[in-house]
RNA sequence: CGGAGCGUGGCGCAGCCUGGUAGCGCACUAGACUGGGGGUCUAGGGGUCGUGGGUUCAAAUCCCGCCGCUCCGACCA
């Protein structure tokens, strides 16, 4: 892409509404737009970085075995009824009126409808195990939406719902999204440890959020730094074999959000102990039949008996991860993106636009970057060198590969590694083939 | 939902206290000079001062209502 040509809108000061960085540098950096107070729109290259992230945990999501389908974002009120959760869910459930005067809500999760779903279509324990998940915009009506995209009223989110006959079924699927989890927030660049969190109403320990650290986190956790060594399953983990070991090796040592922190067993670890503040990046948990009871969601059992369906739900918040992963990588200059997520791999830097050859050079690289299937910005505009850099450090591209008279001379050609900032003065093929890595 | 604050060209702000010609920086347009870390000069365009009412000869400025946005707290992926 030529920056000439693309829609950037870069703002050199910062919006007065930012407060923490992750913000900041979204608005700054032409990521976001705030439409309504929690409510964004995104632009181009924010989309580009929104639509890598939900590529990668889609991935993985169906790499654990996970179906995709798709639920709407407007939803009867009639199955929250059902459930009993339209009069409990309080004021942060958009409710909507048709023009029959039916009840409509905007969806802040999808529990009865996925619910709904499955009752009408699972009717023997034959058709389970089943996983099945959607990527959908999700709206709460937050009473206070705060920190960009990380606290929005309307979120991108991965919702996953297991269906089990059993507790025995349902512990291995619960398994199954933990170590999913575990990759997929590997592979977005984040360490993300999975810490006990709320239990819920049906007790038990197969509940965790999965933790980033960021300074500006929005609470406190407490965890044993072991957690930080332990390496995540590979490629080629199986999700058909027995994952007890792999979760019970994460779940073993001390790792807690601040409200179910217990100062008497963190004492207890001593310098092994690390406090910090946290994103919740994704959360996991068993619900068993607390929506299947009430909506009548069973199947046929071996015996012959109706048993209530056994249920667990899995979300990750795909917008908020796009702030996360920006409140862990930066620096003063501006965001540093993970390769994986990185909305082009390498910005080109045409230092003379009005020098022939040089220009003559530039537009070659690109070609052959593209060529190679490489994701690249042009910056291709008669503007300052000074302006360039500072626009390339802001958006956070991996690589820049930087291209003047001077260095053509000389036959070379300099990178730049955005998280390093260390720089290689390269023949151009040296550095192609660097960068294509 | 409790407490606090802010709405003035696209963005960041001053002006308001003490009513009297709407201003600055950035961005934008044109030209010239410049050219390896956010350049300089010249000349321009762009604002019914959130909104409705009130006071007044006169309101961005004083008073009241409403709307929007932000911050602290409680709450939440």
């Amino acid at each position: 892409m030529r920056l000439s040509q693309y829609f950037l809108p870069i703002l050199k000061e910062t919006p007065a509404e930012a407060q923490i960085v992750s913000h900041r540098y979204m608005l700054r950096a032409g990521l976001v737009r705030q439409a309504s107070a929690g409510i964004y729109s995104w632009l181009p290259l924010g989309f580009r970085v929104l639509k890598n992230i939900e590529a990668i945990v889609r991935d993985e999501q169906n790499r654990a075995g996970a179906q995709e389908l798709l639920m709407p974002t407007i939803q009867p009120a009639e199955l929250w009824r059902e459930s009993g959760r339209y009069d409990d869910y309080g004021k942060e459930m958009l409710r909507i009126t048709d023009r029959h005067d039916r009840d409509m809500l905007f969806g802040p999760t999808n529990e009865e409808l996925i619910t709904d779903i499955s009752r009408t279509s699972i009717r023997s324990y034959r058709q389970l195990p089943k996983m099945l998940y959607h990527i959908q915009w999700k709206f709460r009506d937050e009473v206070r939406p705060r920190f960009g995209v990380m606290r929005g009223r309307e979120f991108l989110m991965k919702d996953t719902y297991s269906f089990d006959v059993d507790f025995a079924g349902a512990k291995r699927s619960y398994n199954k999204m933990f170590v999913a989890y575990l990759r997929t927030f590997a592979r977005l660049g984040l360490k993300a440890i999975p810490m006990v969190a709320e239990s819920g109403p049906i007790g038990g320990d197969m509940s965790h959020e999965f933790i980033v650290f960021a300074k500006t986190g929005e609470s406190e956790v407490f965890c044993h730094r072991d957690l930080l060594e332990i390496a995540v399953p590979g490629d080629d983990v199986n999700y058909e074999g027995d994952l007890q070991p792999i979760v019970d090796r994460w779940t073993a040592p001390y790792a807690t959000t601040g409200d179910k922190h217990d100062p008497e067993k963190g004492k207890a670890l001593g310098d092994a102990l690390v406090s910090a503040r946290g994103i919740e990046v994704g959360h996991i948990f068993y619900f068993g039949s607390k929506y299947s009871k009430p909506m009548k969601a069973t199947v046929v059992g071996p015996d012959g008996e109706d048993v209530a369906i056994e249920m667990g739900s899995y979300g990750i918040g795909v917008s908020r991860l796009v702030g996360a992963v920006i409140e862990a990588s930066h620096d003063d200059a501006g965001i540093i993106w993970p390769d994986a997520v990185a909305p082009f791999a390498v910005g080109l830097i045409n230092l003379k636009v009005d020098d022939a050859a040089c220009t003559q050079v530039c537009d070659d690289v690109y070609g052959r970057l593209r060529a190679k299937g490489i994701a690249v910005l042009y910056d291709d505009r008669d503007d300052r060198a000074g302006a360039k850099f500072a626009t390339m450090d802001l958006i956070g591209l991996p690589w820049q590969l930087v291209i003047g008279p001077r260095g053509i001379k000389a036959g070379q050609v300099e990178i730049k590694r955005r998280a390093t900032g260390e720089r290689q003065d390269l023949t151009l093929d040296a550095a192609l083939a660097q960068i294509a890595g």
